[in-house]
DNA sequence: GGGCCCATGTAAGAGGTTACATGATTAA
DNA sequence: TTAATCATGTAACCTCTTACATGGGCCC
């Protein structure tokens, strides 16, 4: 359930609505815990109901603004720290290169090089942010730095691995259909 | 729907039950797309009915053996070469990080050398996996050694990055509670 | 006979996606 | 005035997990 922790990450940062919080994570969680409105919405109630946060504030239009609780804050900080991260990754990407065998070589080699190419695009995508984000000693700009590397150091992977997997494939003898 | 292509792809290799298909997934697919046995009997029962697989053989204690067909290969084939991989990771070991200024750099710097941990250790067991498969130059072997490549590149590289990301906080003014 | 593995299936519930539905406020 | 944006919520459906339920066959 890291939906809700998300959600107290972020009210951990201030105050916010759902409308806020729907901002908050296409802008900077949405390659790492992508969430849609109708599940924002949903598990803010359940975040109150069960005290984690609270209302704090009404606004136009039926705005509501939630602020993190002391009970929530402690939930976020035992998830941090005491709560084993899931190390199971689901890859469809992945999945394909176990079934290559069953497409022509030719076929294989032109996946592998479309995956390189989409690793080197999200390489670029991330050099921009990168460049953006301040290069300030603050808590918030290390953390978000270490983040963003993640993603330049698996994209740079990524982009690796598969160029290295096209070559691997012309070593394989040419016929080798079913 | 990438459950019913890594049956497809794993009857692609010949014909199986729903207990081997759940054996396969765990000694093959577990690190990529795992199944639970109730997902398998059930997904199994639509394939049927939708044609993309058949019964060949029944055995005893209400053993039943399926097939790929024709229209299972092409549909397998299909996914494989024109269906854009899903490039959306959900990572809560990542989403942690972007809130590790919630909690103190000494538990911030603990949860990623425990990280790094992890990873060496995920690495350790994946030089083990490729001292077992064969050396073969067949497409099997060389498609099984792209994949495990993968998760080799993977591993080394989160450990690097966790190892690197230490480094980082330590940079951090001594108190950063809050 | 008893324990282990083989073998299949169903049900409840959590988490996630897509679509539907509605309306207020603001700025050009 | 009208289009964009703000703002909330519900419903249907799919996928996955966990647990329940049952029984046959094999080997010691």
């Amino acid at each position: 359930m890291s939906l809700r922790h998300a959600m107290l990450g972020l009210l951990a940062r201030g105050p916010a609505s759902g409308y806020d919080l729907l901002k908050l994570f296409e802008i900077s969680l949405s390659n790492v815990w992508p969430a849609t409105q109708s599940q924002l919405y949903a598990e803010l109630g359940r975040l109150a109901d069960t005290g984690l946060v609270k209302v704090v504030a009404e606004g136009p239009r039926g705005r509501k603004e939630y602020a993190i609780t002391d009970e929530g804050m402690a939930e976020l900080r035992h998830w941090i720290t005491d709560v084993e991260p899931n190390r199971s990754r689901r890859s469809d990407m992945l999945l394909r290169v176990f079934f290559l065998n069953t497409v022509e070589p030719d076929q294989a080699r032109q996946y592998l090089r479309d995956q390189a190419a989409a690793a080197a695009k999200q390489h670029e995508g991330l050099t921009k942010i990168r460049e953006i984000i301040a290069d300030g000693q603050d808590a918030l700009s290390v953390y978000g730095r270490i983040a963003v590397e993640w993603g330049l150091r698996f994209s740079a992977m990524q982009r690796e691995w598969a160029e290295w997997a096209v070559e691997e494939i012309d070593q394989l003898p040419s016929p080798t259909p079913e």
